[in-house]
DNA sequence: TCGATACCATACGCACGAGTATGGATGGCA
DNA sequence: TGCCATCCATACTCGTGCGTATGGTATCGA
C-alpha cells in the first residue's frame, strides 16, 4: 500500500518519533501506538526506537507533553487581542468549527481517558480552555456564576460534538447544514 | 482482594455472561473485556465461557445488543406521557442529571468508538435519542430546523458532560454547584 | 585517516490473552 | 438406576507486541 511514503534518508531524532506518534494517535487512537508499527511507518526498525526512548510509555509521555506545549496558544492570544468583547465569542466558535485538524488529537485523547498517562494532560488542557471561556463570558456581561456555568456548557458541547462527529460518524451532516448549526449554537450560547 | 464476591453456585447462562460483561465495561471500559478476567470474576474458568460463546467478539456483540434492548425505554415513555410539552424538557434534564448509573455504559462505549462493533450500536442509540429530543423541541414551539439544531446542541452537551466528569475527573464539582449547573443549562437550552 | 559516538538492524526472550482439545461433574428423564 | 445433554476444569497451542542483546554503519572531530 504505502509502506514508504516518507523517503527521509536523514537520521531520526526523538522529536521525529514524537511527531509521528501524534500523527498516529490522531488517526488511529492511542491504542494503536505500537513501536513496531511506528518504526515501519518511519522506514526503520525497533532498534532505532529504543535508542531514543527507554520505553513505549516514555514516548507517549513525551508526545503528550509536546502536544500540550505547542497547543492552542495562537488561537487564544488572537481572540484575546480583539477589542470588542462581544465579538470574541462568535469569532471563537467559527474558528474552532472550521479548523478540524488541530482537534483530531484532542478527540483521540478523549477516547483514551482510561489510560492514566493522558488524564492529567487532558485535565490541564480542558481546565485552561474552560477558564479562558469563563473570562470571555464574564467580559461579555455574565455574572461570575453564570459565566462559569455557561463555559461548562459550551465546552461540554464542544467535546460532545467531537465525539459525535469525527469518531462516531453520525448521518453525515452537509457543509451548509453545519454552518447553520454553528450559527444556531452562537445564538443560543452567546449572551443577548 | 475480592476474588469471589459472588458465591453463586448455580450454573451460568449466556445472559449471566452478558450482564457481567456490561458491568465490567461500565467500570473498566471495553478494552478491559477479557474472557479470563470475566471468568475469574464469575468464579469459573475459560472452559465455561467457550461453551456459551464462540468467541470474545461474540460476547461483546451480544452484550451490546442486550444493552441496546433494555435501554432507556422507560424514561422516554414517561416523558412522552407528560401533558404539558413545555414541562418535558426541564423534567428530562433533571432526570438524566440525577440518574448516573444508566449512563456509565454509554460513557464507556463513547471511549470505544474505534472498535468497529460499537459504532453501529452507538449510532443507532444516539440517533434515536436525538430524534426524541428534536420532537420535544418541536412540541415546545421551535421550528423544524431550530428544533433539530437545538437537539444536536443539547445532545452534544450531554455527551461532553459525560466525558468531562465521569471519565476525566475535572475539579470535582459539588452537589449544590452541580444542581446550579443543571438549572443554568435548562434556562439556556429551553425555549423561552 | 582513524577512532569514537550516534544511529540503526537482526535476532532473540518473554508475558499475556485468545482459542482448542479433552476429560470430568451434574442434573433431568426414561 | 442408568444414560445423555449440559456445563465446567485443565492443559495445552499460537499470535502479538514489548523489551533486550549485540553487532553493523555513518558521521565528525582530531
Amino acid at each position: 500500500m504505502n509502506a514508504s511514503a516518507k523517503p527521509e534518508r536523514t537520521r531520526l531524532s526523538a522529536e521525529d518519533w514524537e511527531d509521528a506518534a501524534l500523527r498516529l494517535i490522531a488517526d488511529q487512537g492511542v491504542g494503536a501506538l505500537a513501536v513496531e508499527a511506528l518504526a515501519r511507518q518511519l522506514g526503520v526498525t525497533k532498534g532505532s526506537f529504543y535508542w531514543h526512548f527507554r520505553t513505549r510509555e516514555a514516548l507517549l509521555q513525551a508526545a503528550l507533553e509536546r502536544w500540550e506545549q505547542y497547543g492552542e496558544k495562537e488561537v487564544i492570544s488572537q481572540i484575546e487581542a480583539m477589542p470588542d468583547p462581544r465579538a470574541r465569542l462568535p469569532e471563537l466558535f467559527r474558528r474552532v468549527a472550521h479548523e478540524i485538524a488541530p482537534h483530531r488529537v484532542y478527540a483521540a485523547l478523549l477516547k483514551a481517558l482510561d489510560h492514566p498517562q493522558v488524564v492529567p494532560v487532558m485535565a490541564r488542557v480542558s481546565q485552561r480552555r474552560m477558564e479562558f471561556l469563563t473570562t470571555i463570558y464574564s467580559e461579555a456581561g455574565l455574572s461570575p456564576e453564570e459565566a462559569l456555568n455557561r463555559a461548562r456548557l459550551t465546552y461540554a458541547a464542544y467535546v460532545g460534538f467531537l465525539q459525535l462527529n469525527f469518531t462516531l460518524g453520525l448521518p453525515r451532516i452537509s457543509h451548509d447544514e453545519f454552518d447553520a448549526y454553528v450559527e444556531h449554537m452562537i445564538r443560543t450560547l452567546t449572551p443577548a
